[in-house]
DNA sequence: GTTTCGGTTCTTTTT
DNA sequence: GAACCGAAAC
C-alpha cells in the first residue's frame, strides 16, 4: 500500500517540473498559478484533476472544471481519464453557461421560469429586441438599431455595469435616446420572461441569482464541489467572477489558471485585472509561477517577449525557453492580397514538402474576412484545409429553419422559431405570421381548428406539403422528447417540403441539404430532446466540436481567427495581414482606446507557434468600391528589433 | 394591405 | 453573403 502512493507521488514529480508539481499537489485552499503562454497550462490542469481523484480519493463528482470552451473541457477531461486508468463519469466541466444551463434546468422554476425554456443566440435575441421596437413604435420611425441596444445591454450585464454608465459612455461618440432604450430593453426582459425564452447573458445572471437568492441551492452546490478548477481566468467577467467565488465559498478549494498577457476579451467585459486582484479577495492563495515554456524555439519566444514589453500595463514577466535553436521567424512584405495567397500556399508546400503534415500548420487572422482569397486560391491549388466557424454551424440560416421545429415542440411559446417556421411557406410574410400567432393566443396548439384553417386560407401552393408536417407532428405529440422521432420528423419536413424549398432559395442548396442530415445524425448522439436544444444553442461549432479523430482534422491545413486559436498550438503558424488598420483594427482603436489588447492578441498569435512563425505584410488593401490603399505595416512588425527576424521581400519563398 | 424582389451596405473578436 | 430598406407586383 505504501508503496503504491510512494510510485504515484514519483510517477507525478517525474511528470512535471517544480512549479507545475507544486500547482498539482497543493493542499485545500485558493490557488493562483500564473501560467505565460506554453508553460504546460493545459497538463497541470489535467494532472490536478487526475491527482485529486487518484491520489486524493475525491469523486470525480465532486470536481468541477471551469473551461472556455466545451472543447476545452472535454479534451482535458478525456486526457485525465486516460491518466486515471479509467473512465469516469460525473465529471461536471464545461463553460460558464453550461455550468448555469445545467443549474438551472433544476431550478429555474425558482425564479418563474420553465425549466424547458428556449435558449436565444444572438440572431434570435436581435429578432425579439427588433419585434420589441416595433411593437412600441409601430409606425413612427425609430432610428435605433436593434444590434445598438443589444449591445448597450449585454455590456452592461457582462461588465456589471448601469445601462445609464453604458449610454453616457457611448453617448460621447454619438447622440442615444436614453429613455427609449431603456424602455425597449425593459419590454425585451418582460418578452424573455412571458415566453419562457433566455438569452446567453440571462444564463449567467439567472444563474447566480439563483445561487445568490436561495440559500438552499447556493449551499447544494457549494457543498457539492469539493474542488473548482478554472482555465483561462485572465478572460472572466464580473459576473463569472461572482459565480466562482459564490460557488467556492464553502470549501475554498479553487484553482484558478491564467495569463494576463493573453486577456483578449475585454470587450465581452473580461478585465485582466481580476487576475490580479485574486490574491485581494483570496489573502491566503498560493501564488505560483509558470515561466518555463515547453513549446516555442528561442527564436519565436525573443519575438514574443519583445512584443509584449510593449505594453505598459502589464506585469511584466519573461518566457524562459528550453527549446534548442532553430530558426528566425520570417517576415514577408509583398504587393497585396493575392499575392498573400499565393505566398502562404508556397510556403505550405513547402513546409509539406520537407515532412510537416496539413494539420501542423494553421493560418491565423485577426478577422474571417481576412482569409477569402487564401480560401480561394487553397480551393484552386487542391490543399486540404478548414476554416474553424465563420458562421457557426448552428447560426446558418437553413439550420435555424429546420430548428425552428424541434423548438415549437419543446417550447410551444417560443414565438421566434414560430414565426420562422411558418414564414418559409410561400404566401405567408411577416404580417400574417404575426396574426396566425395572435390566433394561436401566444402559444403553439397543432390541433386549433381556427388557426388551420386561415392558415389554409393563406397558403398558395404548399398547401399539402404543410398538412403532410402537421399530420407528422401532431402524431409525434405522445412522444414529444424522443430524439429519434425528432430526427424523423426532420428528415420527413426535407423530403416533404425544405427540399424543394432549399433549391428555389439557394444557390448551394445540395451542401444545406447535407448540412441538414449531418445534424440529424449529431442529434442521435442525445438521450432527450432539451438535451439537443440547450446543448446545440450553447455549441459554437460543430466541427471544432466533434472528435479530433475526424478526417478533416487531421489532413488539413486549419484556418481559424487568433481567437479561436486560443490555448493551441501548431508546428507553424502563419498570420495574414499585419497592417495598420486590419491588425490592429482599426475598429479597436476608435474611441481613443489603447492598442494593448490588440497587441496582446498578437502575442497570442506568435506563441501558438513551435518550429516556425511567418508573418505577412501586404502594402495594398483592395477597398469595397473596387479601389486600392496603400497600408503601412502593422506596429506590431515594427515593433521587432530587426535582428530577430528573417525580412522577406515579394518572393513565393520562405527559406 | 401584403409579399416579394432587387439594390445597397457592411463584415472584429464569441459563449 | 446576408441583413436591411424601399419599391414593384400580387
Amino acid at each position: 500500500m505504501e508503496d503504491k502512493k510512494e510510485q504515484l507521488d514519483n510517477f507525478f514529480k517525474s511528470e512535471l517540473n517544480k512549479e507545475q508539481y507544486e500547482a498539482v499537489t497543493s493542499s485545500d485552499g485558493p490557488v493562483l498559478a500564473l501560467a505565460a503562454a506554453g508553460t504546460g497550462k493545459t497538463r497541470t490542469l489535467v494532472y490536478r484533476v487526475a491527482y485529486l481523484v487518484k491520489k486524493r480519493g475525491i469523486n470525480p463528482e465532486r470536481i468541477l472544471l471551469l473551461t472556455f470552451t466545451n472543447k476545452a473541457a472535454q479534451e482535458m477531461l478525456e486526457r485525465a481519464n486516460n491518466l486515471i486508468g479509467t473512465a469516469t463519469g460525473g465529471w461536471w466541466g464545461g463553460t460558464f453557461h453550461h455550468l448555469c444551463n445545467r443549474i438551472l434546468r433544476r431550478h429555474s422554476e425558482r425564479i418563474g421560469y420553465n425549466t424547458n425554456y428556449t435558449i436565444l443566440d444572438r440572431e434570435d435575441s436581435k429578432r425579439l429586441i427588433n419585434s420589441c421596437l416595433k411593437d412600441r413604435f409601430s409606425r413612427n420611425k425609430h432610428h435605433l438599431k436593434a444590434d445598438v441596444i443589444m449591445d448597450i445591454y449585454t455590456q452592461s450585464i457582462n461588465s456589471n455595469v448601469s445601462i445609464d454608465e453604458v449610454i453616457e459612455d457611448k453617448s460621447k461618440l454619438h447622440e442615444l435616446d436614453s429613455e427609449t432604450i431603456k424602455q425597449v430593453i425593459e419590454d425585451y426582459r418582460q418578452r424573455k420572461k412571458k415566453d419562457n425564452l433566455m438569452d446567453f447573458d440571462d444564463l449567467l445572471i439567472n444563474g447566480l441569482e439563483l445561487l445568490k437568492t436561495f440559500p438552499d441551492i447556493r449551499d447544494l452546490y457549494g457543498n457539492k464541489f469539493l474542488h473548482i478548477l478554472v482555465d483561462e481566468y485572465q478572460d472572466t467577467n464580473p459576473l463569472q467572477s461572482q459565480l466562482v467565488d459564490t460557488l467556492a465559498a464553502i470549501h475554498r478549494n479553487l484553482l484558478v489558471v491564467g495569463d494576463d498577457f493573453q486577456s483578449i476579451y475585454s470587450w465581452r467585459g473580461a478585465d485582466f485585472k481580476n487576475i490580479m486582484s485574486f490574491p485581494e479577495r483570496y489573502p491566503d492563495a498560493r501564488i505560483i509561477k509558470l515561466e518555463i515554456n515547453y513549446r516555442s524555439v528561442p527564436e519565436i519566444l525573443a519575438v514574443a517577449n519583445a512584443c509584449i514589453t510593449c505594453n505598459k500595463n502589464q506585469f511584466q514577466k519573461q518566457l524562459r525557453p528550453t527549446r534548442k535553436q532553430h530558426r528566425k521567424p520570417v517576415i514577408a512584405f509583398g504587393p497585396d492580397g493575392e499575392w498573400q495567397a499565393k505566398f502562404v500556399v508556397s510556403v505550405i508546400n513547402e513546409m509539406l514538402a520537407s515532412g510537416y503534415k496539413p494539420s501542423e500548420i494553421a493560418v491565423l487572422y485577426r478577422a474571417h474576412f481576412h482569409s477569402m482569397e487564401l480560401q480561394l486560391e487553397l480551393t484552386k491549388v487542391k490543399l486540404p484545409y478548414f476554416v474553424v466557424s465563420g458562421p457557426r454551424f448552428f447560426e446558418q440560416a437553413h439550420i435555424k429553419d429546420v430548428m425552428s421545429i424541434p423548438r415549437i415542440i419543446s417550447n410551444p411559446c417560443d414565438k421566434t422559431a414560430f414565426l420562422r417556421f411558418i414564414m418559409l411557406f410561400g404566401g405567408i410574410g411577416e404580417r400574417t405570421a404575426e396574426k396566425i400567432w395572435e390566433t394561436l393566443g401566444g402559444k403553439f396548439l397543432i390541433n386549433d381548428d381556427k388557426y388551420t384553417s386561415f392558415v389554409k386560407e393563406k397558403l398558395r401552393e404548399d398547401r399539402n406539403e404543410w398538412e403532410k408536417i402537421i399530420t407528422k407532428i401532431s402524431s409525434l405529440s405522445h412522444n414529444l422528447n424522443n430524439i429519434t422521432e425528432i430526427g424523423n420528423l426532420i428528415d420527413e419536413f426535407v423530403r416533404v417540403f425544405y427540399d424543394k424549398y432549399a433549391v428555389n432559395t439557394y444557390e448551394d442548396a445540395e451542401r444545406r441539404i447535407d448540412d441538414i442530415y449531418e445534424l440529424i445524425t449529431y442529434s442521435r448522439r442525445f438521450d432527450t430532446l432539451d438535451a439537443f436544444l440547450s446543448d446545440t444553442a450553447l455549441m459554437t461549432n460543430l466541427d471544432a466540436e466533434t472528435d479530433p479523430g475526424d478526417k478533416k482534422h487531421t489532413h488539413s491545413i486549419r484556418l481559424s481567427t487568433i481567437h479561436q486559436a486560443k490555448g493551441l498550438e501548431w508546428r507553424a503558424v502563419i498570420v495574414l495581414w499585419l497592417v495598420e488598420g486590419m491588425f490592429p483594427s482599426s475598429r479597436s482603436l476608435e474611441e481613443g482606446k489603447d492598442d494593448e489588447e490588440e497587441r496582446r492578441l498578437f502575442y497570442v498569435a506568435v506563441t501558438r507557434a513551435k518550429d516556425d512563425l511567418c508573418l505577412c505584410v501586404p502594402y495594398i488593401r483592395e477597398m469595397k468600391g473596387g479601389g486600392i490603399m496603400f497600408c503601412r505595416p502593422s506596429r506590431f512588425i515594427s515593433e521587432i528589433p530587426q535582428d530577430l527576424a528573417i525580412i522577406k521581400r515579394t518572393r513565393y519563398s520562405l527559406y
